[in-house]
DNA sequence: GAACACTTTATTAATTTTTTAAAAAAGTTT
DNA sequence: AAACTTTTTTAAAAAATTAATAAAGTGTTC
C-alpha cells in the first residue's frame, strides 16, 4: 500500500544514502515534514534495524543532533556497466562500495548475434559466485549504449530481443531490473555523487566510443520525449562530408569519439607521423589502442597531443552550443576517456571561450569527473535507488525482499 | 499569510484562468486535494464574487457537476510586448481579451538613449487613457528582448537603469510589474494557450528580428541558470566568417532573421535579382519591409521565396540540433515571422529530415502557432498569473488590490 | 567558574487540518 | 422502476502540524 508513511520511510532511505548521515532536523526540512512525523518513521526503522545511530552532530550552538545512517552491509545493488565493447558487472554496498570482484565481459554489442543471452549468463553466473547471500540483492541497476526506451524495456540499437529486456533479465535472476542509457547513468552517478553534485543544471559528457551526454535539469536526469534526449554525438556540426554509423554526414562524433581518434592515429603513423605510436598495433584491442595513445600523449608525444586536442576542440564546439541553450552551472567530463581529462581540458576551455557569448560562459563551469571508470557501477546503483518506490523493502533484519 | 488555504485559494484561480471552466472534482484531481477541502475554498470563491458558477457540465453517467469560473470582467493585466523596433501595450481581461485599443510604441531599443523612460512614460499614459478603474488592473507584465535576469529586474542588453526596472515601472505605476525575455515569454503564451498546449516538452522558436528561443520541459517554462537559456540566436553553427552582432563569427543569427533576410533581398536587388520587390524601399521601416517581402513570397515571386526558404531550412538545421539533445514533442514556430509560417514550413521539415536520425525526428511534431501576433501580449499577462502567489488577492467584489 | 541567557534538538500533548467514509442528491441506463 | 454512476454534502476518523515542554549544549557576565 503506498500510504503516506511508506512512501516518507523509502523517501528517507532514500536521503541516507545519497547524504551517508542525516539528522531527523534535516530530514524534516528536506521533505517539509514536521518533526514528529520523521521521528516517528526514524523510530520504526531503527526498530527494524534498516537505519542505524551513528552519533552526534558537531553542536551548531544547541543540543547536538542524533545522526542516522543506513545499515549499508545488510543490501546490495547489482550494478552492470556497458559499453560497446566491454561489459563491468560488480556488487556494490549501500556506500557505494564494490563488494568482491569486478566481473569484466568482452561483449562487442554490434556484433554478437545472442548478446543479450550472454549478459543474462554473466549475471547469473555472477550472482552464484559472489559471497554475498542472495537475498541480500534487492535489485539490479544496467546502463548501457543504444537508444532505450526505459518503460517499455527495450534497445532499439542493441541487444534486440522480441520481448521486454528487464523481464528477461528479471526471470532468469528473480531480481527487478532497471535499464538505461550508460551516459545517462553517468549522468545520475556524478549529479548524485560525483561532479555535478548539488547542481540544478548540469551536462554530463560521456567521452567514450562515442560521445554521450546526459542532463540534469533542476536537480534530475532529463530524459525527453521518449528518454532519447542527450543525443550529443549525431548532432549536425561539421561539413566534412563523412558518412557516420547514424547515415547522415558531419556528426560531431565523426571528429570527437575515440574511435576515431585511434582511426586517425593509425591514419597518420601510416602516412608516416613522427610519433611514439609508431611500432604500436591497434588492431586487435580497443581498450589498449586508446591507452596507448593517452599514455604516448602523457609523455609529451606531439601527435598523440593534438588528435585529443583537436577532438576535445571540436567537443568544446558541440559544449558551447548546450551553454547557449541551457545556459548549465557546469559540464563535467567524464565516462572512459575523462579519467585523462585534464588533457582535454585546455583545448575544451579554448573552444567554449572561441564559440560562447562571454556572459554566457562566464557562469559556466567546467569540470573533469571524480569518479573516473567507477561513473558506470555508481550509476547503476543510483538508477536503482532513484526507482526504490516500485521496490518492496519489508521489515528487515537482513530481510529486504524485492518483489 | 501564506497558509494552505491561501495557496489552494491562488492556484484554483490560476486554474480557472488556464482552463476557462473547471468542476470541484476535476479541481481536486489536479490539486491533489480531498473534494470537501476544494469545496470550502471554491464557496468562500464564489461568496467573494471571484468566481462565478456557469451551469452544469454534461453528464457523464451520474449526477452534473456544477461548473466554475473566473469572474472575468473584474479585473484586468497590463500586458507589454516590446520587440528590438516595436512595443505594443494592450489591457488583457481574465479570457484574453483585449479590452480597448492597442498602444503602438515606436521604440528602437538599441539606439534610444532613454528607452526606458520612454516605455514607462507609454505605459503611465495608457493606464490613464483606459477607461478601465485603474484599482481593476492587478499587474504589469513585460516581454522585452535581451539578457535578462529576471530576478534582479535587469536587462544586460537593453534598457539600461541603474536600478531594478521592476521597481522603477512599478513606482511610477503603483501596480506590481514583471518581466521576461520576450521568447520566454512567447512560450508560456504557446504553453497555456497556444500551440504547446498540454504538451511536457516543447520548442517555441520566436522567428523575429533575431531568432528566439523559448523552452518548456516539464511542462514548465526552463531558464537555465541565470534566465539565460535558449540563445539560439548564438549558436555556432556556420563557418560563414560573418561577423555577428555578439561579436563572434558564424551564429545561426547571421544567416536566419528577418533582418538578414531584408538584408539579403535589399543586396540581391542592387545586385539585379529579378523580383517584384524591385521597387520597394527598405531602408525606413522595418516592419514594412519584411511585409512586403511577405506579400512577395505569397504571390509566388520566386526571389522571395528563396530567401525564406534558404532562412526556414537554417533555422532547421538548428532546430534538429534541438531535437538531438532535447528529444522534445513538438516544435513551435511562432513570433513575427511565423504569422506566415506555412511559408517555413516545406524547407524547415525539410532541413529537420537530412539533419536528424529518423528515430528520433519521428516523435517530434513541426507546428505554426495558432496565436500569431497575439502571443506576445497573452504571454505577459501568463507571466502574471505565473506570479499570482506574489499578489495579494483581497477580498473581492472588485476589491482586488495587490501589493 | 558558576549562574544566566540563548540555541538547537527531542519528546509529548493539544489543536488543526485533511482525508476517508457515509449518505444524500441528481442523472443515466437497462 | 431498479440498478448503477457521478457529484455534492455532512459526519467521523485519521494524520499532521503547532505549540509546549524537556533535554543538552554554547556563550557571556560578574
Amino acid at each position: 500500500m503506498a500510504n503516506s508513511a511508506t512512501i516518507i520511510r523509502k523517501e528517507i532511505i532514500k536521503l541516507l544514502y545519497f547524504n551517508k548521515v542525516l539528522s531527523i532536523s534535516a530530514l524534516s526540512s528536506s521533505l517539509n515534514k514536521s518533526v514528529p512525523v520523521i521521528l516517528k518513521i526514524i523510530n520504526e526503522l531503527v526498530e527494524d534495524e534498516v537505519i542505524i545511530e551513528t552519533g552526534f552532530a558537531p553542536s551548531t550552538g544547541g543540543r547536538r543532533a542524533v545522526m542516522y545512517a543506513l545499515e549499508t552491509r545488510l543490501q546490495y545493488i547489482l550494478c552492470v556497466s556497458m559499453d560497446q565493447f566491454v561489459t563491468n558487472i560488480a556488487l556494490l554496498d549501500l556506500e557505494n562500495n564494490v563488494v568482491g570482484e569486478i566481473d569484466k565481459l568482452h561483449l562487442p554489442l554490434a556484433t554478437t548475434e545472442n548478446a543479450l543471452q550472454i549478459l543474462i549468463d554473466g549475471i547469473v553466473k555472477f550472482i552464484n559466485k559472489t559471497d554475498v547471500q542472495k537475498e541480500k540483492i534487492i535489485a539490479i541497476g544496467i546502463g548501457m549504449p543504444g537508444f532505450i526506451d526505459v518503460k517499455k524495456g527495450i534497445n532499439y540499437s542493441f541487444l534486440q530481443a522480441n520481448a521486454n529486456i528487464n523481464d528477461l533479465i528479471s526471470e532468469a535472476t528473480g531480481k527487478p531490473v532497471f535499464i538505461d542509457n550508460d551516459s545517462s547513468i553517468i549522468a545520475l552517478a556524478e549529479l548524485k555523487f560525483g561532479g555535478a553534485r548539488n547542481k540544478k543544471e548540469a551536462m554530463v559528457v560521456n567521452i567514450g566510443w562515442g560521445v554521450g551526454l546526459g542532463i540534469i535539469l533542476n536537480s534530475k536526469l532529463y530524459r525527453g520525449q521518449n528518454g532519447f534526449a542527450g543525443e550529443f554525438s549525431h548532432i549536425p556540426l561539421f561539413s566534412n562530408n563523412k558518412l557516420c554509423s547514424c547515415g547522415k554526414m558531419g556528426c560531431l562524433e565523426t571528429e570527437t569519439s575515440l574511435l576515431v581518434i585511434i582511426e586517425k592515429a593509425r591514419k597518420g603513423i601510416q602516412e608516416g607521423r613522427i610519433s611514439i605510436l609508431k611500432n604500436k598495433v591497434f588492431d586487435v584491442d580497443l581498450e589498449r589502442a586508446f591507452e596507448q595513445i593517452v599514455l604516448a600523449a602523457k609523455s609529451g608525444d606531439q601527435f598523440a597531443l593534438e588528435l585529443i586536442s583537436k577532438a576535445a576542440f571540436e567537443i568544446g564546439r558541440g559544449v558551447s552550443i548546450l551553454i547557449h541553450i541551457l545556459n548549465p552551472e557546469i559540464i563535467v567530463l567524464s565516462g572512459r576517456g575523462a579519467t585523462v581529462g585534464n588533457l582535454w581540458m585546455a583545448a575544451l576551455q579554448q573552444a567554449v571561450a572561441e564559440y560562447s557569448i562571454p556572459r554566457l560562459a562566464a557562469y559556466t563551469e567546467l569540470a573533469i569527473s571524480p569518479l573516473g571508470q567507477k561513473a558506470g557501477l555508481i550509476g547503476a546503483a543510483v538508477l536503482v535507488m532513484e526507482n526504490l518506490e516500485k521496490l518492496n523493502f519489508k521489515k528487515a533484519k537482513s530481510e529486504i525482499v524485492a518483489e
